[in-house]
DNA sequence: CTGACTGCAAAATCTTTGCAAAGAC
DNA sequence: GTCTTTGCAAAGATTTTGCAGTCAG
């Protein structure tokens, strides 16, 4: 995984480069989803600093427009969930897909090297020239499914 | 491709064991989907369903409550856009997954037997129960492309 | 008849925008 | 100083809900 102090230089960086200003806030919501890998809801980083920083006051608005400028930077990816939003995450990780249980809604990371072969053999056959992919499975984990036991045998 | 009047009797059968009932709202958007193959928002299902047939009032409420409906009844299929809101289709095609141009939004399917069962191998591996998975291909299709060609030739 | 369904409008979510004040360079 | 960013609140956009009337079975 990349270095923090590394990753700040880049986004300095990026900022720089596009005529931007590099703030507090910004620095916060990168460092936020640097520390705590995961999939975080706008409002939920929000929160989270709120709590951590409660001597700041960072509006929501800036979550979004940080979390629109990060993604459109690279350095955070994005994940939908319907009509409910989308879920942010650190960027500059390899490239995975993910798994998401339908019960407790946790979102387990995986890479395989034949669906990423498979996928560019796709798009070239019709042309299309890929930028991006998701891929999601959806289901039940491991442990939802063991609750599930559980509960029936009680 | 499943011929509608089969369908139209499936569709009787699932509203009939749910006790549900089966009005002209629920058949039209049936219907519509069934027709028109092609990814459609539950606004734009409104706006068609109101040009086509005017002397009806149908409430987007309806169509969402119906489209919802369908879903769970595995009629129709949904696609997530970000914040922006799902796309339902018809859903009782053969699985496919999508190829969607960022540029115009066209949609394109496509079946691949290698990802398929490449999917169920990463969810046995980790005993993650897979009940359903959706896969987006997202880059620009060649007819933009060739737009930007002749754009910059111009 | 009874209970589900509908349309409407209001409410609830989630996200974006306008604006004056504050901050980065 | 200049120009961007911020927080707030208001506005937008999309989806859901409450309710009284309507309709299917």
């Amino acid at each position: 995984m990349i270095d923090y102090d590394v990753l700040l230089e880049q986004f300095k960086l990026i900022i720089k480069e596009s005529g931007l200003k590099y703030t507090k806030q910004r620095e916060l919501i990168v460092k936020y989803l640097y520390d705590n890998h995961g999939h975080f809801t706008p409002e939920e980083i929000n929160d989270a600093l709120k709590i951590t920083y409660p001597d700041m006051t960072i509006g929501i608005a800036t979550v979004y427009r940080t979390l629109t400028l990060l993604e459109d930077a690279g350095l955070v990816t994005s994940i939908s969930f319907g009509a409910q939003g989308k879920k942010y995450e650190f960027g500059l990780k390899k490239h995975h897909d993910h798994l998401v249980c339908k019960q407790c809604g946790i979102i387990t990371e995986f890479y395989d090297e034949v669906i990423e072969k498979q996928q560019h053999e796709i798009a070239n056959k019709i042309n299309f020239k890929m930028t991006d992919h998701t891929m999601k499975i959806i289901g039940v984990c491991q442990s939802c499914q063991n609750l599930t036991l559980t509960r029936n045998n009680s």
